[in-house]
DNA sequence: AAAATTTATTGATTCAAATCAATGCACAGT
DNA sequence: ACTGTGCATTGATTTGAATCAATAAATTTT
């Protein structure tokens, strides 16, 4: 079997056991392989994105710019699809980056082949269902954070989860503005922690 | 036609035109509406939330209480889907309140009876697609909009989209709490804005 | 219409994080 | 090994919003 999809093949029969054999095999046509730079773009503000992106190796962070301050909204491991979904699902210019934070192998699917393959394969509207509803699920959960919690309870929470060690892989700048505070708060938090 | 349905109908004929007539009378027969009043709960934390819930009339507000405290965290109004829908997802308990603002009327659907149809008019699976991504769409931009704006740019935002009248239907003190702020903040920035 | 309750405003003070600035540290390239 | 660049830490100061407290205005109840 082909390395490349071996990954990605496991992430759909999981998600969606129904999908046959010769169904994955028209399927997997559509999935074009490819690999981004370290510090490559992925997604940039101003172009429409079009594809979803399974990720084979490697990892990304989600980002805008803002009064020339960096925000990262998210990061994307192993398993995860990047995508800047709602310029993919709705046609507008995107408005963030995604970036490479190390040489990163991925998979994509282009918009209009999804499409296709919504009409062609009934049942993976049930996959398209399940991956908006987990992504409004991981956003749910981030949006009460930010509403309702201190940095420090962010910071907590995101230790204790620690997905793919995920805060090893990253500069703390980032983990900072993915918590939505400065570095040298993030810095002074680690700081008060550790002296207890 | 029975007018609990009449609006209903034209949401999802709208969002799903495949939809046949026969189909549309053999979902309706899971719709079932009710009524809530105000200050009544149509979601309480620590249930699971089995309904999404189609608002025809009024509209409903979620929210959580976190040492004390309220944060808004959604309103909902006519034509909308109101639900604590990870709950509903996942069948995990909901960790927040949805409460009638008004004298509400709605229609709802139960979590098993949309399975059931899922199955038996596949058709709906885009349907669910769909409610899940523009979940996802409200849900980003919001996010977006609490890491990277200033209380004051939120609020002038809110006051432009101002979305079926929000600003007018709701009390200042759940705006303020939508915009994660305090009452009196908000009041001071109305009070800056109104100086200009 | 009056009373009671809820909501909004204003002021004084506190507090947490941002900002500004400097230094230290680690790793990458030469 | 040396140099440069990017990242993390620490300190001093500023700033914006929270908090506490009092009053005013608006709504609801009786």
């Amino acid at each position: 079997m082909d390395t490349h999809f071996s990954n990605i093949k496991k992430y759909y029969q999981n998600l969606l056991p129904e999908l046959s054999e010769e169904q994955w095999q028209y399927f997997q046509q559509f999935l074009v392989p490819k690999t981004i730079k370290k510090n490559e773009y992925l997604v940039e503000p101003g172009r429409v994105c079009k594809y979803v992106t399974y990720i084979n190796k490697g990892s990304l962070r989600a980002f805008n710019i803002t009064d020339g301050k960096e925000y990262a909204l998210s990061f994307f491991i192993e398993n995860d699809y990047a995508s800047e979904y709602c310029s993919f699902l709705t046609k507008t210019p995107a408005t963030y980056f995604i970036q490479a934070l190390e040489d990163t192998e991925v998979i994509d699917l282009h918009y209009d082949d999804m499409q296709k393959l919504y009409r062609e394969i009934p049942i993976l509207e049930r996959f398209g269902r399940y991956i908006a509803e987990n992504l409004f699920i991981l956003l749910s959960t981030r949006n009460a954070s930010l509403l309702t919690e201190s940095p420090e309870e962010r910071y907590l929470k995101l230790l204790q989860s620690n997905q793919n060690n995920l805060l090893q892989r990253v500069p703390q700048y980032m983990i900072a503005s993915y918590l939505g505070i400065t570095p040298e708060a993030l810095s002074r938090i680690r700081k008060r922690l550790s002296e207890k």
